[in-house]
DNA sequence: TATAAACATAGATATATTTCAATGTATCAA
DNA sequence: TTGATACATTGAAATATATCTATGTTTATA
């Protein structure tokens, strides 16, 4: 099974500065210093969240100068989705034929 | 800022007995006994992470005699997806009006 | 070249998470 | 009522994570 990898791109918005992070990049890209000013965290920090979301595939990212610039990764986002998706589903037509063996037990 | 919750739920699928226990649900009720034969821990284990499932909405249950019945919850996974999508989503047409405060810096 | 700015890395600490063994509770059957 | 089954809870140990300070690296500028 190849759940760890998925586990670890999951994880990527399992933290609530990461989750302002990809809130204040919706609408542009961005460097590192404006979203340290956005955030109360320090640079240390900040660059250890960027790298979660760099590996994760969410954030796309290029070096200028001194600076980073961070975006969203469009294809990133919809790869996410269908992977969150193939885990949060379900076959609402449920089939009897396949319930549990607790049926058989009693 | 209510993004403390949505860690919270989103932490339901950052591990891979979770996600094992997800799929198993994908076509139809099961009881605990059965996920227990299908993953390979103990029954403590597999209580904990329903009660993590369960909490997050994606899971349903309910009891029936000693059994626990659990379900993948069609309006949670709905919710679920709809949160994932507020977070991982982009602007695609990126104005630029709206880029960093690096340009300004130059 | 020397300095400053932006970012990365290393190491330490506090907290959170996963897991199990041991035990408790509820339900059913003999 | 007694024993067995299914599940929950407690407590402990190992591991992972988030955060900071201190320091290193890269790039631009005076």
């Amino acid at each position: 099974m190849g759940f760890r990898e998925d586990v670890k791109k999951i994880k990527a918005l399992t933290d609530e500065n990461r989750l302002a992070i990809m809130l204040a990049l919706q609408h542009g890209e961005k460097c590192g210093c404006d979203l340290l000013e956005e955030l109360n965290i320090t640079q240390p920090t900040l660059s250890h969240h960027m790298k979660i979301l760099a590996d994760s595939g969410l954030v796309d990212y290029y070096k200028e100068g001194k600076w980073m610039h961070y975006s969203i990764s469009a294809d990133g986002v919809r790869e996410f989705r269908e992977m969150i998706g193939s885990y949060a589903r379900c076959d609402c037509e449920t089939d009897e034929s396949v319930s549990c063996g607790c049926k058989e037990k009693k």
